[in-house]
RNA sequence: GGGCGGGUAGCUCAAUCUGGUGAGAGCAUCGGCUUCACAUGCCGAAGGUCGUAGGUUCAAAUCCUACCCCGCCCACCA
């Protein structure tokens, strides 16, 4: 029976059969009757408006590849995928539908609206999740979650309960970043910052007394809402002016001049406009000193009555206004460029508004305190192990975080307030009556949640919290999480504090954090620049499995990743070449293989020496995450010694149909293990592959296939006999490279063997596979130096080629004499060290016998190359 | 201002923690090859005073100090 196989590996064939077969069998689905220990990775939940990025492309493949071995190890592995509701970007994306009909979400109402939300996440919402599937993640599918569903909803009530009631939510007017386009607040990271050059404007306020006093702004149109001008007491140029009364322009509000330290006296003209309704500075010095905050916009950036005749002008025309007409008023004294920055809502890129605004926060500090402590414990271990610094600046200097979204979609707040005797409730379920005065008219906090107050609970959310449900019990705490370090402070950080709070356990012990996916000038990755591939597109055209293996290979431990579509031409070629390696094997087998430890050629054992040392090292490197390593290592044994050198050197035994029994056993017996440890990166074609092997007692697929082990076969000696016959082919075959003799033109060897002798043995044995990969058609062995040859040495063995006729005998001399050149550098390096008597003396004892080993190795290889010149 | 990371071949990175073999890959470049698994391939070559200056050491890409560049995060920014 012979196996057919194309010449070029398609994957596209056979993903879709292969994904179909695992899912339809339920191998991802977590064994609940399984006695071995369990293993669990947080998958971080995609957002449900978004596709499938670079980003998820990265840290899935790492997921998929930590929970394959996992498995392959015999552990009862859960990687339990999911979505996020994602409050902000959903509405927007579903108000961007309504506008397309001329509506607005008030035209709807918010129960219409939540509806509609509803129906888009039900036609669009698992998008993400096909995507993932295709890249071949392994995870249990049948335990989807989203961040909306009923439990996961309960436990958010529940987070925020237990912590209003342990006081450590509270409600306040304070500054807080407003999205004029979004309409809510946003938590200070949920801001961009960009710097840009903007203007400084100096107005001139009138003094009561007469006279002005100047101060700077980039934003003019706060000025309405003025209510002081305050100056650095300690300042001596301007000292003199508190106390006075200034007059605000436009409105004529009588406003106070007063001391305040937080005044920079060398900035701009010294003295400051405080607007508390619209700084966080100017609120601060307003708390210090009392003064009314007046708001000047409503919540869409458009001025209000506060702002007099602005009313109504939208925040940027009234600043254009007002300078104008400040100019006509001769009350503009000069107009500067200046660099600052200015914060972005991170979903719209809308200009961030500071705004005063009443809104719910989670007190930090004692969460913070417990995070850091557990890092510093050791129960937190981090992926590169340098974000732990990050993490600890982070939390040392943490902020409350603002947890209220004036938004409609998302987790609405659980606080109710009596609308008669105004009474404030925070409950798990809608209280039917007030529990003071037992009125029935109860309103609910308009407000919704931050996404991430749903998000931080999501490693024991998902698995039922608070309930003690059997996954809870069994999976949770997890084990590793994966993800961007961009969401180390959003989410990781909080997730270990909700955790530490809620469960009382770190929720993960591991956190692999991988750099961002840009592209080759170091940008993000982004639509609009239009640099961001479609990974579903590279998927069709490279292969899951090639995607999945470039990535591996391109991206550096915790390093940003620079992204080109060539570079994923690396896993591709790959992929084939696994495939051509494969075909070469079956093309050849005839339904006969056996294993016979006598029968094994020294190429055999040391295949199967190198074969043992990847085995160790991918296991080593994939339990540190150290994936690249893990991955080159791979590559480079297939490619450079599976292929390069073994099979190579065992087709010649292809040709006795007895030798070939042994030869295929051997080959097939390496890659079956070698597609074991590729298989969690290239799930597809090693799935492929190995289902074709004709190794009759093998499980029905390689994703439930044990973790291979180390053979244990002890054969470090041939394998660096084997070495040496490498090294020998290679001298051969680069002498023939330096005088660009074509193959094609047999060349004669002569070999004068004052090396070992076992190795001349060997040597002979293999002589003809030798002959053939250094293209030579006689070998000779010879007691006396031969003239008008190229040569080289190696571990003793003289080396002559006949090159009378092909090639100029000046350039072999010259050929030699730089060689001998480049030793002598070595040489004399090695002798000054060695001269030394510090060195000697001080040096550790192999060190020195290795110098010597190797002076000696480089002053013998220049005599003989000297001896040889002579003769030439 | 606070913190983190980096500077090694034309490009992207190893090796640095733990000092010691002729500093290694991939891509790009150049030369040779249609050899019956693979041109998505095979065989070779060229390319590096390891950011600069000191110091420690028998020995420094590696450790220390200073400096120069580059990137990122946080805070501030009237």
């Amino acid at each position: 029976m012979k196996i057919e196989m194309e010449k070029v590996f398609k994957p596209c064939e056979i993903e879709e059969k292969w994904f179909s077969f695992w899912d339809e069998k339920g191998y991802f689905i977590a064994n609940n009757k399984s006695e071995k220990e369990k293993y669990t990775i947080v998958m971080p939940p995609p957002n449900i408006t978004g596709s499938l990025t670079m980003g998820h492309v990265l840290n899935n493949t790492f997921q998929d590849i930590i929970i394959r071995m996992k498995r392959m190890q015999g552990y009862e592995v859960l990687w339990l995928p999911g979505i996020d509701h994602a409050g902000i970007a959903t509405q927007n994306v579903v108000e961007r539908e309504l506008a397309k009909e001329g509506k607005t979400r008030f035209d709807l109402g918010r129960e219409e609206f939540l509806k509609r939300v509803w129906k888009w996440k039900e036609k669009y919402g698992d998008l993400i999740l096909k995507q993932l599937k295709k890249l071949g993640v392994s995870c249990d599918f049948s335990r989807t979650r989203f961040t909306m569903d009923s439990e996961l909803s309960e436990a958010v009530i529940e987070a925020f309960v237990r912590l209003y009631e342990k006081g450590l939510i509270y409600k306040g007017f304070y500054i807080i970043n407003w999205c004029p386009r979004c309409t809510t607040a946003l938590a200070d990271d949920e801001v961009e910052h960009r710097e840009i050059v903007g203007k400084l404007y100096f107005i001139k306020y009138p003094l009561k007394e007469g006279g002005f006093i100047t101060v700077a702004t980039t934003r003019p149109e706060t000025m309405l809402g003025d209510t002081a001008v305050a100056i650095n007491p300690d300042d001596k140029k301007n000292k003199h002016l508190i106390g006075k009364i200034a007059i605000l322009p436009f409105i004529n509000r009588e406003i106070p001049i007063i001391g305040d330290e937080i005044v920079d006296p060398e900035f701009g003209t010294g003295c400051v406009k405080v607007t508390p309704a619209h700084d966080r500075n100017d609120f601060e010095i307003g708390e210090r000193h009392g003064l009314e905050k007046v708001i000047v916009m409503d919540i869409f950036g458009k001025m209000n009555e506060n702002a007099g005749k602005f009313k109504g002008l939208e925040r940027f025309e009234a600043r254009e206004r007002i300078v104008k007409e400040l100019e006509e008023m001769e009350l503009l004294s000069k107009i500067e460029e200046y660099k600052h920055s200015i914060g972005e809502c991170y979903r719209c890129h809308t200009i961030i508004e500071p705004y005063l605004s009443e809104e719910w926060f989670v007190r930090m500090l004692p969460l913070a305190e417990k995070a850091i402590a557990a890092a510093k414990n050791k129960e937190i271990i981090f992926f590169p192990t340098s974000y732990e610094k990050n993490y600890y600046n982070w939390l040392e200097n943490v902020r409350d975080w603002c947890i209220s979204r004036s938004i409609w979609w998302g987790h609405r707040i659980p606080v109710y307030e009596c609308e008669k005797c105004g009474n404030i409730m925070v409950k798990r379920k809608t209280p039917k009556e007030c529990v003071k005065c037992k009125s029935k008219k109860i309103k609910q906090e308009e407000k919704v949640l931050d996404t991430w107050f749903s998000s931080w609970l999501w490693p024991f959310s998902t698995m039922g919290w608070p309930k003690e449900t059997e996954d809870f019990k069994k999976f949770y705490p997890t084990d590793t999480l994966v993800t961007g370090w961009d969401i180390l402070f959003f989410w990781v950080a909080r997730m270990i504090m909700a955790g530490i709070e809620f469960t009382g356990k770190v929720p993960f012990k591991n956190i692999v954090l991988t750099g961002m996916v840009r592209d080759e000038k170091r940008r993000k990755l982004s639509k609009s620049l239009g640099n961001s591939p479609d990974p579903l597109d590279l998927i069709k055209k490279y292969g899951a499995d090639g995607v999945r293996f470039s990535m591996c290979l391109i991206t550096p431990e915790g390093q940003d990743v620079l992204f080109s579509e060539k570079k994923m031409e690396i896993g591709r070629n790959f992929a084939n070449k696994l495939w051509n390696a494969s075909r070469l094997l079956f093309l050849n087998y005839e339904n006969e293989i056996s294993f016979d430890k006598n029968k094994l050629y020294i190429e055999d054992k040391w295949i199967l020496y190198s074969l043992d040392e990847l085995i160790k090292n991918v296991t080593k490197d994939l339990e540190n995450f150290a994936f690249v390593d893990a991955a080159w290592k791979c590559y480079k044994f297939f490619w450079n010694e599976y292929c390069d050198w073994y099979l190579e050197f065992i087709k010649d035994r292809f040709k006795d149909k007895e030798k070939k029994k042994y030869a295929l056993y051997i080959a097939f017996y390496v890659i079956e293990k070698f597609l074991r440890i590729l298989h969690p990166f290239m799930p597809f074609i090693t799935e492929e592959i190995w289902q074709k092997l004709p190794f009759p007692d093998k499980k029905e697929s390689i994703t439930i296939s044990e973790w291979p082990a180390p053979s244990g076969f002890s054969y470090k000696e041939e394998y660096e006999d084997f070495e040496f016959i490498k090294k020998m082919i290679t001298i051969i075959r680069e002498i023939r490279g330096e005088y660009n003799i074509p193959i094609n033109q047999k060349l004669n060897l002569f070999l004068r063997w004052l090396g070992s002798s076992s190795k001349k043995n060997i040597f002979i044995e293999r002589i003809e596979e030798i002959k053939r990969l250094s293209f030579i058609n006689e070998v000779e062995f010879i007691d006396t130096p031969i003239k008008k040859c190229a040569f080289a040495t190696c571990e003793g063995v003289e080396i002559y080629i006949p090159i009378e006729g092909i090639v100029d005998i000046e350039k072999e001399r010259k050929r030699i004499e730089n060689e001998i050149e480049e030793l002598k550098k070595h040489v004399n390096k090695i002798k000054k060290r060695l001269m030394s008597e510090d060195f000697v003396q001080k040096a550790p004892k192999e060190i020195v016998a290795l110098n010597e080993k190797k002076l000696n190795e480089f002053n013998e290889k220049i005599e003989k190359l000297k001896i040889y010149l002579e003769h030439l």
